[in-house]
RNA sequence: GGGAGCAUAGCUCAGCUGGGAGAGCACCUGCCUUACAAGCAGGGGGUCACAGGUUCGAGCCCUGUUGUUCCCACCA
């Protein structure tokens, strides 16, 4: 650095080469040194298929964060990486990029097509991983994990198996949430509700007994072939007469039952509610009180069924194989492979022209959509893994109650809470072919299954050889779940790095995905490993734009983080996402911002630079020099202050605030006052003086960078490593700790009553409008001469004074001075000629107002009996304080107004 | 329907367990002072959404109201 001293910090110089510098070392590699204690974070693994966003960018600044303190604090800290094969995301794209070719799943084969899968991880599953490394991610990369590789598939297979045998999996016929673009099922979790645009239809049924016409109303009438009932309310005195009657269904002319039901809601419109169990979950509940038959009428690629598919279904039921919840399907005759919004129009045509239908009422609702493809979701009778959450649940919930486990901030505990207490079985089979294979093995001959991590030699129950494995994979959370131990070694309890640093320490990660991941991870840790696999829950908000709308790609609004790297550098950014930002909360990026932590880094950058250029020719002393100066002892205590507060501030996860105090120290108190007066010493006569400044400016930069070095981590490193004295890195660097021997409260009270004098000075100048280059003598008449004194060459630097006295009583014309006063000093500036005296009255007038102002204020409190007997003794003293200045500078007031005439 | 967040300077937001209202940006004035004009010095600007309450003391705690954002459930 010593070498580059441009005068504007140019982060693209210094990234690359620093990171490569971090890597050649090995400094993220984590041992497991039994001297130390492990400190652990698994990165949430971000999708094969994704690139760099603004969230990932705000998840891994916290993490790294976390990590380089602990890091320096002596922790033996591992940042374990890895990706996430993304069983749905991934499938779509190779799809999608198939189509192009013309080529669809089927043309390519289970096999072709998971070559060509594992080929896009090979091509674009370290695309992230090098993004990653542009933020300054100091992961272990030796660790890289992917959650299809060899250490987590056996994970999942001993878990899967062990769930078995404790009867926590089980097959069945289910509603399940059916994606037709995807097709596959998908979890509670993953359909999102989206208000669209619709109608109500309000249809009329035929009473085969009475003759009378049932009116209820549909979203779906495409549904209504399926119907296998309708449902009334048992109380409603409406429709008493109707029960144990039947209706025919229009447009097939079947006759189904009334069936009385408490779903039926006698406010809600008629109170009379079409039942179709194979197509939506409240009729699926109904169905299965009354032991309706489930009638299938759409396929799953989103087609009304016909013959074939009847036929398929027929020929089933006859083998003898159907399991007792197997569905029947309907061939759907006229409407046969339309798409359900084909034949949503031409029943609704058909229902008109036969007379049934009675009006359409437009309505907005919400339709669930599938999460990855936005496609709308059929509620479809299919057969499916599940995983019973109930008793896995319920440990889960008590981790959190004891306290085991916490969430910062504590109030995401209640979306916790809320999805634990009202969990449903998780439906785990996808019929994907990218992902984990499920590690079941059905007999050809037999029909009998077996779970078993490897293909069985032989049936178990009828002793042949003829079995094929389960079509269907896991849903990729079925293996993020499992992320913090099955990185580890888990399910080998007696790999070192398992034994070393699991259960892992902190989790950091977004609110959106409580309930997808995180619940996920701690019942399956609970269950799997008898352990929570972290104590500690960060939970951030998300990164939006500058007008607080989310980024997306539809909205085209997304900012690219590796362009703002580019531009502004990653410690800009960095510093951006976490400062102004608050746990929990949703925080908004902006061009000003960015520019403002820039600015900040220039800042630093040209504090170095100061110091650097005035080393002087001999080598510096290390440490601290024995005699120590008023501005010394300040800056020290200072510092010390904002050690213990920094770390007691990342200790809570209050980074941002740490962020803050930071910046304030580094620009208002190191720059803007202790490099200005240290001038003084470095230019002045006195050698020794000068040693002393200069080491006190390197020790005191060398402990500022320690601190900022987790929020930007290569500026710091390309700085320390320029100063004299340093180590070799300041990633492996000792973390700064609060020293008692650098506590001087009152040389920080002494200098604040100069840089009060200083600034009253300087705004009184600045007000009437004084040039800057204009010096005037000035004498301070003050009870405290020594501290003043002690002061004298600060005043004459910052105070353009050209001569300065120091005295008791001022002897000279006060009438023909500017008078300015603090509560421990008046200063006196003959230049009154440059003033209107008028004003000048007026302006200390308007002084004197402020300061009896505060004396009320502060003489009210003190007088208040409630307040003396019931405040701490700390706060009253502080008032009392406060008031004995307040006194004190209105008396020098009213004694310059006085001498003013 | 259930739950949560937010409402503080013109804008974006901090304000940690209650004890003298803050920052950045923007704005105004003056400075090219040999670390930095991406800077320095000075300045203006806030009934902390509203109404009650608890307290010696409330931006902070409690209750209610309004506005706003989000999550979950339901919507046949």
């Amino acid at each position: 650095m010593r070498r580059e001293l441009d005068k504007q910090y140019d982060p693209s110089k210094v990234e690359d080469s620093t990171y490569q510098f971090w890597l050649e070392h090995k400094y993220f590699h984590a041992e497991r040194d039994p001297e130390k204690k492990p400190y652990t974070i698994v990165i949430p693994p971000p999708n094969i298929t994704g690139q760099l966003h603004m969230g990932h960018a705000m998840d891994e600044t916290l993490q790294d964060i976390l990590i380089r303190t602990k890091r320096m604090q002596g922790y033996s800290a591992l940042w374990l990486p890895g990706t996430d094969h993304a069983s749905i995301a991934t499938e779509a794209k190779i799809v999608a990029a198939m189509r192009e070719e013309g080529l669809t799943k089927e043309d390519v084969g289970r096999e072709g097509f998971l070559e060509r899968a594992w080929k896009w991880k090979e091509k674009y599953g370290n695309r992230i991983v090098e993004q990653l490394k542009k933020l300054g991610s100091s992961c272990d990369w030796d660790r890289l994990a992917f959650t299809m590789d060899e250490h987590c598939s056996d994970a999942v297979l001993e878990v899967f198996c062990r769930l078995h045998e404790k009867g926590l999996i089980y097959r069945g016929n289910r509603l399940v949430n059916w994606c037709p673009c995807c097709q596959t099922s998908i979890s509670d979790a993953e359909v999102e509700y989206e208000e669209q645009e619709g109608n109500f239809w309000h249809l009329l049924y035929t009473v085969k007994e009475t003759g009378e016409k049932l009116e209820l109303a549909t979203t779906r009438p495409e549904t209504m072939l399926g119907d296998t009932a309708v449902a009334i309310n048992p109380e409603d005195p409406r429709y008493a007469h109707l029960h144990g009657c039947h209706v025919i269904l229009p447009l097939l002319n079947k006759e189904i039952p009334i069936v009385c039901d408490e779903h039926a809601d006698m406010e809600k419109g008629t109170g009379v509610v079409k039942i179709t169990p194979a197509h939506d979950p409240n009729d699926y509940e109904v169905g299965k009180r009354h032991n309706l038959p489930l009638v299938r009428v759409f396929t799953y690629d989103g087609h009304m069924t016909g013959a074939a598919d009847k036929a398929a279904a027929d020929e089933l039921f006859a083998s003898g194989k159907a399991a007792p919840d197997e569905p029947e399907v309907l061939d759907c005759g006229k409407y046969a492979g339309m798409t359900t919004m084909e034949a949503r129009k031409a029943i609704v045509e058909d229902l008109k022209a036969g007379g049934y239908l009675k009006e359409v009422e437009p309505l907005r609702h919400d339709v669930g959509t599938c999460y990855r493809c936005r496609t709308t979701v059929e509620p479809m009778i299919s057969k499916q893994w599940f995983v019973k959450m109930e008793p896995l649940a319920k440990p889960a919930i008590e981790a959190c109650r004891s306290g085991r486990l916490k969430f910062v901030p504590e109030r995401f505990d209640k979306t916790y809470y809320h999805w634990l207490e009202n969990i449903k079985d998780w439906c785990i089979s996808r019929q994907l072919w990218w992902g984990h294979r499920i590690p079941v093995y059905y007999c050809d001959d037999c029909g009998e299954y077996v779970v078993s991590k490897s293909m069985p030699d032989r049936c178990p129950k009828c002793g042949c050889t003829h079995l094929h494995q389960d079509e269907d994979t896991l849903d990729t959370w079925f293996s993020s779940a499992l992320w913090p131990f099955s990185t580890l070694g888990w399910p080998n309890t007696e790999d070192p790095d398992y034994k070393y640093f699991y259960p892992t320490d902190t989790l950091v990660t977004g609110y959106d995905i409580i309930f997808f991941w995180v619940v996920r991870m701690v019942f399956s840790g609970l269950e799997h490993t008898g352990v929570e696999p972290f104590n500690t829950v960060l939970i951030h908000g998300l990164v939006r734009d500058a007008q607080g709308r989310k980024m997306s790609k539809s909205l085209g609004n997304g900012i690219d983080p590796l362009e703002v790297i580019a531009q502004y550098g990653a410690d800009a950014l960095r510093f951006t996402l976490v400062t102004g930002s608050t746990p929990g909360n949703d925080t908004r990026y902006s061009e000003e911002k960015i520019k403002a932590s820039r600015n900040f880094a220039n800042k630093l950058w040209n504090a170095a630079r100061f110091v650097l250029m005035n080393l002087g020719e001999e080598e510096l002393a290390p440490g601290l020099p024995e005699e120590l100066d008023l501005s010394d002892r300040w800056v020290l205590s200072s510092l010390n202050t904002l050690v213990k507060e920094v770390t007691d501030n990342i200790e809570k996860f209050e980074l941002g605030l740490a962020a803050q105090k930071i910046y304030d120290f580094i620009w208002d108190v190191y720059c803007d006052w202790y490099i200005e007066i240290a001038k003084l010493r470095l230019y002045g006569e006195d050698k020794q003086q000068a040693d002393n400044a200069r080491r006190v400016l390197v020790y005191v930069l060398q402990n500022a960078l320690k601190l900022l070095h987790p929020f930007m981590p290569f500026i710091t490193e390309e700085i320390y490593r320029a100063l004299p004295g340093s180590g070799e890195s300041i990633m492996i660097s000792d973390w700064p700790v609060w020293k008692e021997e650098l506590c001087f409260p009152q040389d920080e009270a002494g200098f604040t009553d100069l840089v009060e004098l200083i600034k009253a000075i300087r705004a009184v100048r600045a007000e009437m409008g004084v040039h800057p280059a204009r010096k005037a003598s000035v004498f301070i008449q003050t009870a405290e001469r020594d501290a003043f004194e002690t002061g004298r060459s600060y005043l004459e630097k910052f105070a353009a004074a050209s001569e300065i006295e120091i005295g008791e009583k001022f002897e000279g014309d006060a009438a023909s001075c500017v008078q300015v006063v603090t509560d421990k000093a008046r200063a006196f500036i003959p230049m009154m000629e440059l003033v209107d005296r008028e004003k000048e009255l007026a302006r200390l007038n308007k002084e004197l107002a402020g300061c009896e102002k505060e004396i009320a204020a502060a003489s009210a409190k003190l007088n208040n009996q409630g307040f003396l007997s019931k405040a701490p003794e700390k706060v009253v003293e502080g008032v009392r304080a406060q008031l004995a200045k307040a006194e004190d500078k209105k008396a020098h007031i009213e004694a310059s107004i006085k001498a003013l005439g």
